[in-house]
DNA sequence: GCATTTTACTTAACATGTTAATGGCAAGGT
DNA sequence: ACCTTGCCATTAACATGTTAAGTAAAATGC
């Protein structure tokens, strides 16, 4: 009496590992071409992300790289003892800082952006750039959910 | 909603965040159920492998729950002292072991099944059950990618 | 003005992710 | 039998994920 045999989903059905799976075929060629540089796949984000947006306060960042903020509180410091970005206090919320990429953080971002480019075009060739848009759509999308409507 | 078109994509079309945070979304609820019963996310994954495939070995468990050999170890040493799976050596191959669920494993199983297909028939409606499935489809076939041409 | 609450960040503790190295064992060739 | 090779699982070392607690400073309320 196998009470899950008919009423769990296949792990392919599963939304889940659907995703987790997805998400490891992507990261995998870009966390090795990382891997060649010294950082780590989320340091690259935050990096992406100071070299995108300028100057920002750690909750921003967590908030655009996707980062919890104790993850990023060691990442920060990791990447300040690399030398890639500089930390100063915030002029008047002693309570914030001001995070800022340097130009060695720049030139990391440079030395690796085209490859990181030509990746996304081999997936976008090779997947198809219809589908690939519409899986960003439906994944923004369910991100959306439950935003206004939350009971 | 400033889109600006800078040489890197903003973060809602880069398909790793976009993967992270999806599956974020997917997993909050998740793991707020299981929490409250001392399993985490991979050891449910784990458990409910061995409830629907019965007796393992490791190497398999880790292929069919997306978990890396090293993190495997670690859980199956965890559900063991937990009295949640049992392990045995392997008859005839000394390297191998057979893992297996125990009544209390099936217990916890069958104890939060209900309300995990509950979050899942929340997100099936809630999302839509076509675009449900035509991203599940998206995400197994970005998966599929490169599995025949591999050369 | 002062106490309370909130905010920004940090620290702690534990679990997992990730890569490399290790040890025990099996399979194949000689 | 011997050696080489490969496989299974573990361990090590470091980075991150995750929740809870802690610290300092700003905002709020009375």
């Amino acid at each position: 009496m196998d009470i899950t045999r008919d009423t769990a989903p296949e792990t392919n059905r599963s939304l889940p590992i659907a995703l987790l799976r997805a998400r490891e075929k992507v990261m995998g060629p870009i966390r090795a071409m990382l891997a060649d540089v010294g950082v780590t796949e989320q340091q690259w984000r935050v990096l992406r992300v100071l070299a995108e947006r300028g100057t920002l306060d750690p909750t921003e960042i967590a908030d655009r790289s996707c980062l919890l903020m104790p993850s990023l509180t060691r990442i920060l410091q990791t990447l300040t003892a690399k030398g890639l970005i500089t930390r100063e206090a915030h002029p008047t919320d002693k309570r914030r800082q001001l995070v800022s990429i340097t130009p060695d953080g720049r030139q990391l971002i440079a030395d690796n952006l085209k490859e990181s480019q030509r990746l996304n075009a081999w997936l976008r060739e090779s997947f198809g750039a219809d589908k690939l848009d519409a899986l960003l759509d439906l994944l923004n999308e369910l991100d959306a959910l439950d935003r206004d409507t939350r009971g």
